[in-house]
DNA sequence: AAAAACCTTACGGGTTTCCGTAAGGTCTGC
DNA sequence: GCAGACCTTACGGAAACCCGTAAGGTTTTT
């Protein structure tokens, strides 16, 4: 089994959860820390010591406190350390189920578990634990899996992104376009702003704005 | 301390750090289930067997799996234990900030704690639980505090609700208003939603209806 | 180099929403 | 019983959005 682990987890909670039920799995080491900078810090310090960590698990959302962080979300964290640890197996363990956050940490991050934290969160940590140290396959909870076995990612751009925040800010679409010039972005007109937005609401089936902004909510878009 | 606690958590990984913790505490015993409807079923057999549990600590949201409940929400699980033991210490421990529904629980269903899911849960969970045992003090997560400090209380009528989903669900005016003839509200005339979401947007000082729909996401309205 | 394809923008007309006003009905207070 | 307040609805005009078409510029393909 993985001899070294560092969890990654801001809630103490589900921290002492998942230390008490691995430290039932003959683990050796398992440390933990409730900051993005710390984890980070934590895995190249054990690197230069010579022991260095075989497994990081990490949520995904890091609430904000007083503490001031570099690294502010799970999804940052994991683009820091894939960077840094090519190699290194990580597991993400997070109540997120969107499948647009979830294709991009798959299809980019290269993870080697998503566990979704369900019920059986625990126990599906466990069988995620077991098949990825084994080998080179890759585990996701059943409930999620839907989200990789669409035909087609959803790939919206990040103009399509500011498009949809600043419909849910209550911007107008002439506003809208005020704020795309602002920010260079390009094309800015509205006529541009009509023609995106029609086109948004075709592939998401929307009837109209108020409904795309609800489903881009859904999915976790915006 | 509390003699004898319940917990109902229908996450696994969350059970776990919740039990290993108050273990520390010298509770003499914890029982914990997964379902709303057996949390119910057991504090009342315990009462018939002369053991009555002298807490309840609860979650809000259960996700649905393959057993089949009658009681759907951590909600619905307080409104019914309430009703049938009005003395029965309660504690809400939940990831939900959202204000609406804090209040609610606070006020109407007469919880003697609310926990946020946050960073310090635990350490806050057992606060609370020795601020509870001692006295008749209601304690609530400081982060979450304000949402009970407004001035006013969001009163929202089911109606308004029933609209707010209706345009979150991509209807038109005209839609909206052939919904309500539907299912008998009152009033139901274009002219009466044009008039109702002018007096949502002012109340919850929106841009425009998208704007509204966005909020009222935020606030979990709808 | 030229043609074709694509993108951006403007524009006009239709539809929906927004907003205020007015009329009629109901409820409350005197 | 009546006046005043409030609610519901209709209506008209303004504003915003929706949609298709057309023109000009840029990029790609031949």
């Amino acid at each position: 089994m993985f001899q070294k682990i560092l969890i990654a987890e801001d809630m103490d909670f589900i921290n002492s959860g998942i230390r008490a039920e691995l430290a039932k799995l003959e683990i050796k080491e398992i440390d933990y820390t409730q900051y993005c900078d710390e984890a980070l810090l934590k895995l190249k310090s054990a690197r230069l010591n010579n022991a260095p960590f075989d497994l990081l698990i990490s949520d995904l959302s890091f609430n904000k406190d007083h503490t001031a962080q570099k690294i502010n979300s799970g999804e940052e964290l994991i683009k820091a350390v894939r960077k840094e640890f090519p190699d290194l197996k990580i597991v993400i363990f997070s109540v997120e189920d969107k499948m647009y956050r979830i294709q991009t940490l798959c299809n980019e991050d290269k993870i080697n578990a998503y566990v979704w934290k369900s019920r059986d969160g625990m126990r599906e940590l466990k069988k995620a634990l077991q098949k990825i140290h084994n080998s080179n396959e890759f585990y996701i909870s059943p409930n999620v899996a839907g989200a990789l076995s669409q035909n087609e990612a959803v790939e919206i751009a990040e103009y399509d992104i500011f498009l949809l925040n600043c419909l849910a800010k209550g911007y107008s679409q002439e506003e809208i376009s005020a704020a795309l010039k602002n920010k260079n972005y390009s094309p800015t007109s509205m006529s541009s702003v009509e023609k995106r937005l029609k086109s948004l609401k075709e592939y998401f089936n929307a009837n109209n704005v108020v409904h795309l902004v609800s489903i881009s909510k859904d999915l976790g878009l915006i």
